[in-house]
RNA sequence: GGAGAGAUGGCUGAGUGGUCGAAAGCGGCACCCUGCUAAGGUGUUACACGGGUUACCGUGUCGAGGGUUCGAAUCCCUCUCUCUCCGCCA
C-alpha cells in the first residue's frame, strides 16, 4: 500500500502519478477520493479520544494511591464512571473511522514510477529489445499440432472440469514436467536463487500481503466454507513467507523461485484465447522471487528480467521485452517488463513472463521489513517475475519446434529431461 | 473429528487487579579496562500512531476480538494458532 506519510506530505505528486493509471483511479468515486476527508477524520477522533484515555490514567493512578492509604475515593470514582461511558463511546467512533481509512488505503494502486511510460492500454507499450530469429512459414496452431500428436487433449479437459482446462498426455506430459525441472535447475544452478516449496491454498491475510486483496477476489478461487482461496500466482505465499517479520539486512537481497500450479478464474475474459491452452484456469509456473533494499529494487528488475530471459534464449525461443505503460500496469506494480514469445500460427508475440518491482508497496502491506543502518525497520523492496509460464512456453515449443511431418523438435537444453528424445512424433 | 496443555519483547522465560512496557538470562549496541584468540566492568537495547518536530509529551500494543472494572498481561466469553494423546489418512 502507499505511504500515509507520504500521502500527507505530498498528496499532489502522488495524486499526479496515480492518474497516470487512468483518470477513475483518482476520481470522484475513487478509494484516492475518500482517503483524504477519512485521514482527517481518523486523526481528530483519536485525539480526542487519547485526551480523554490520558485523563483516565491519571485519575486511576490516584484512586490507587488513595485506596492504599486509606483514604476517601468516591468522589472520582463517580466522575470516572462518565468519563469511562465517553471513552467507550469515542473508542467505537475512532476504530470505525480508523478501519474505513485503513480500507480504503488497501484499495489504491502503487503510484508508477516516473520513468514509465505514459498510456492507457496495452498497445501503448514500449518495445525494448528482440532476441532471436521467428519464423514466418505458415504453422499450425498448438492446439492443433497438440491433438494431432496425441498429446494435448482438450475435450477430456473439458468434460472432468470444464471450458479452460487440458489433458496433457505422454511425451507432453513429460515435457510439462521436464521444463519445470529446466527452469528450477537452472535458477537454483545457475542463478543463484533459494528453491522453496509451498502451499498452493493462502488465507485472506496473506493474499491481502501482496495486494490480490480485496480488490480482486472476483478473479480468485475460494474454498467454499473457509477463508482461504487458490494461488493465482507463487508470488502470494512466496513473498509472504516473511509477513510480519524483521530481516537482517545482511541476509538481504533473498532470492527465492518456487515452483506452483496457479489457478485463475479469469473473469472479464470471456471469448479472449478460448481455444488451445494459452488462457487455463490451471496452469503450471515457476516463479522468481526477490526481496532487497529499495535503493537496489531497480537493478535487481534488470537482473531478474535477464534471469528470466536466459530460460527462453537457453530454449532457443524467439522473444521480445516491452516496458509496460503506466495504464498497464498491474494493481501493486510500480514498473514492469513483460517478455513476450513469438508464436508463429499467431504471427505476434504473447506474454510469457511478467517481471515487476513493486517498491515497498507490498513490504508494507505484508509487514516485512528490513533494519537499516540507523537501526530503523523499514519495508523492503519486492520483485518477482515468471521464470517462466510452463504452459505458454509449452505452446511456444510445439509451435516454433513444429516440422513440416508434423513432428517436433525438442531443444537440445531440454533433451536431458526427456530420456534423450529429440523430436515428439506420432507413434 | 475427540481429549488435554499452551500463546508475554530478537530469543529463553518470570509475572493472577493499581508506580508493569513488563523481572532475570541470552543476544545486540556503546563506552571503559585489558592489550595473542579471549575474558571482565558499566550503561543501553520493542513497535505503531498522534502532538511539539532538538534533549520531549501523550495514547495504544503481553496471539486476535469482545466483556467486567475508576483501573486488566493478570478475571469472564468467543475465535485463531501451536504442542501432546486418540481417531482417520496420501
Amino acid at each position: 500500500m502507499i505511504d500515509r506519510h507520504e500521502l500527507r506530505r505530498a498528496p499532489e505528486e502522488m495524486r499526479a502519478a496515480l492518474a497516470r493509471r487512468g483518470a477513475e483511479v483518482v476520481g470522484p468515486d475513487s478509494a484516492w477520493a475518500r482517503l483524504q476527508e477519512l485521514d482527517a477524520r481518523q486523526r481528530q477522533l483519536k485525539r480526542e479520544l487519547e485526551t480523554l484515555q490520558a485523563e483516565r490514567n491519571r485519575v486511576s493512578k490516584a484512586i490507587g494511591l488513595k485506596k492504599r492509604q486509606g483514604e476517601d475515593a468516591t468522589e472520582e470514582l463517580a466522575r470516572m464512571r462518565e468519563v469511562a461511558q465517553r471513552v467507550k463511546q469515542l473508542e467505537a467512533a475512532a476504530k470505525s473511522a480508523e478501519e474505513a481509512f485503513g480500507l480504503a488505503l488497501l484499495e489504491v494502486p502503487n503510484p508508477p514510477l516516473d520513468s514509465v511510460p505514459d498510456g492507457v492500454d496495452e498497445t501503448d507499450n514500449v518495445e525494448l529489445r528482440r532476441w532471436g530469429e521467428v519464423r514466418q512459414d505458415e504453422v499450425p496452431s498448438h492446439d492443433e499440432i497438440g491433438e494431432a500428436l496425441g498429446i494435448l487433449d482438450f475435450e477430456a479437459g473439458a468434460r472432468l472440469a470444464g471450458s479452460r482446462f487440458t489433458v496433457i498426455c505422454g511425451a507432453g506430459a513429460r515435457l510439462e514436467r521436464a521444463l519445470i525441472q529446466f527452469m528450477l535447475d537452472m535458477h537454483t544452478e545457475r542463478h543463484g536463487y533459494d528453491e522453496v516449496w509451498v502451499p498452493a491454498i493462502v488465507n485472506r491475510k496473506t493474499m491481502t500481503g501482496t495486494g490480490q486483496l480485496p480488490k480482486f477476489e472476483h478473479d480468485l478461487y475460494k474454498l467454499e466454507g473457509e477463508d482461504a482461496f487458490l494461488i493465482p500466482t507463487a508470488e502470494v505465499p512466496v513473498t509472504n513467507l516473511y509477513q510480519e517479520r524483521i530481516l537482517d539486512a545482511a541476509r538481504l537481497p533473498i532470492r527465492h523461485c518456487a515452483y506452483t500450479p496457479c489457478f485463475r478464474r479469469e473473469a472479464g475474459s470471456a471469448g479472449r484465447d478460448v481455444r488451445g491452452m494459452i488462457r487455463q484456469h490451471q496452469f503450471d509456473k515457476v516463479e522468481l522471487v526477490w526481496l532487497t533494499r529499495p535503493e537496489h529494487a531497480l537493478s535487481g528488475l534488470e537482473t531478474l528480467t535477464g534471469h528470466a530471459e536466459a530460460v527462453l534464449q537457453a530454449l532457443g525461443l524467439p522473444y521480445r521485452v516491452v516496458e509496460l505503460c503506466a495504464g498497464d500496469l498491474g494493481f501493486s506494480a510500480q514498473k514492469t517488463y513483460d517478455l513476450e514469445v513469438w508464436l508463429p500460427s499467431q504471427r505476434r508475440y504473447r506474454e510469457i513472463s511478467s517481471c515487476s518491482s513493486f517498491g515497498q508497496f507490498q513490504g508494507r502491506r505484508a509487514g516485512i521489513r528490513y533494519r537499516n543502518e540507523a537501526g530503523k525497520a523499514e519495508p523492503v523492496a519486492t520483485l518477482n517475475g515468471s521464470g517462466l509460464a510452463i504452459g505458454r512456453c509449452l505452446v511456444a515449443l510445439l509451435e516454433n519446434g513444429w516440422q513440416a511431418d508434423g513432428s517436433v523438435l525438442i531443444p537440445e537444453a531440454l533433451q536431458p529431461y526427456m530420456g534423450g528424445l529429440q523430436r515428439i512424433a506420432n507413434a
